[in-house]
DNA sequence: TGCAAGATACCGCGTGGTCGGTTTGTTTTC
DNA sequence: GAAAACAAACCGACCACGCGGTATCTTGCA
């Protein structure tokens, strides 16, 4: 017989956390819309009754997926800033991280940029990132700061723009101005 | 007996951009998932076959939907670089247009955003973008303009998350500080 | 009179969601 | 310390609905 979620050893946690998983990868493959319960229960190898156990609705679980971004960006954010102190730190750990996250074609990406569509989840995007500045007010107020982060932003959409593809212009180098421009005021 | 659009003078060009016009502020309002064929029909006050009369399909409708924003930013920056030139002149008019489209809650913006979903549309605004960026290299290849326009897209990328609010932080300043990059190079 | 414009009715399908049943774990009771 | 009782995990079949799309008919216009 065959061994499926349902005679097999119960273990909610790692269920869970399959589904989080399977909906973040259809995220990144086909954007937002790609999240279907069907598609994501599939996937994480359970069914749609199973799915719905875990998450009351739609969504609820895609509410649940956007914490779970939310947590690995605010980790990276802080492994950045450790061994980084001083004017524009903040702003800088923000530029590497959106870099890096355009190299390796990590998390959220597709996700992130989908949420756009949805007026609650730009909410909760919105605060999170207000209460990330107001937090750094001390060390990255100065608006030559936040031209630095408006170019990071910008840079991070075009990259989502074009596929991931760098185009012409060299990222590093880029990435090296922008760095430079956050120490000289 | 009711006056409907079965029984009224016939005016297809006015249909078809209610049409389009439908979309456009449905896209705004509820992002490229709004835009379904009934809702649109229903807007501009015809019905779903009167729709498929003017497009082949859903997709024909969007396409055309794109080419009205992309005629509409073609316009606004021919018009602005009308008394402008010499170096960077693009990425002033580029600039101007951008803070201008945020402020007005002009059309587009919600559209343009949601466009990321389509990979179809994604190519087609890279193929827009590329063209203008070669017609303009004379005078805005310098890397320093390129960090001004990324400025300028991340700034329409932070209104549109906040919903239109421009936060603390005054425009016109940040439009100016962006400016006046673009003269010191 | 013929053709474009538009209405009306309908279809197939995929979707989010429900419901009752079955299996596994845990707690209570004697 | 087993067995009974209960709760949690999960399945699988099903439903209602809205979607994009088609086919056919009616009306206005040249």
């Amino acid at each position: 017989m065959n061994v499926t979620a349902y005679n097999r050893p119960k273990q909610p946690e790692q269920v869970r956390r399959a589904l989080l998983e399977a909906a973040v990868a259809l995220a990144e493959e086909q954007g937002l819309g790609g999240i279907t319960v069907q598609a994501v229960a599939d996937r994480a190898g359970v069914t749609k009754g199973g799915l719905f156990h875990h998450f009351a609705n739609k969504q609820a679980l895609i509410d649940a997926v956007f914490d779970f971004m939310l947590e690995q960006m605010d980790e990276a954010l802080d492994r950045l800033m450790a061994d980084d102190v001083g004017e524009g730190c903040f702003t800088r750990a923000y530029v590497v991280s959106t870099f890096e996250c355009c190299d390796m074609a990590l998390s959220g990406q597709a996700l992130s940029i989908s949420m756009v569509t949805d007026p609650a989840l730009r909410r909760r995007w919105r605060d999170w990132i207000d209460a990330r500045l107001v937090r750094h007010a001390e060390t990255d107020a100065d608006p030559g700061l936040h031209v630095v982060r408006l170019a990071a932003d910008g840079y991070w959409f075009a990259r989502v723009l074009h596929d991931g593809d760098p185009g012409t212009e060299a990222p590093e180098a880029l990435q090296a101005r922008l760095i430079a421009m956050t120490r000289e005021d």
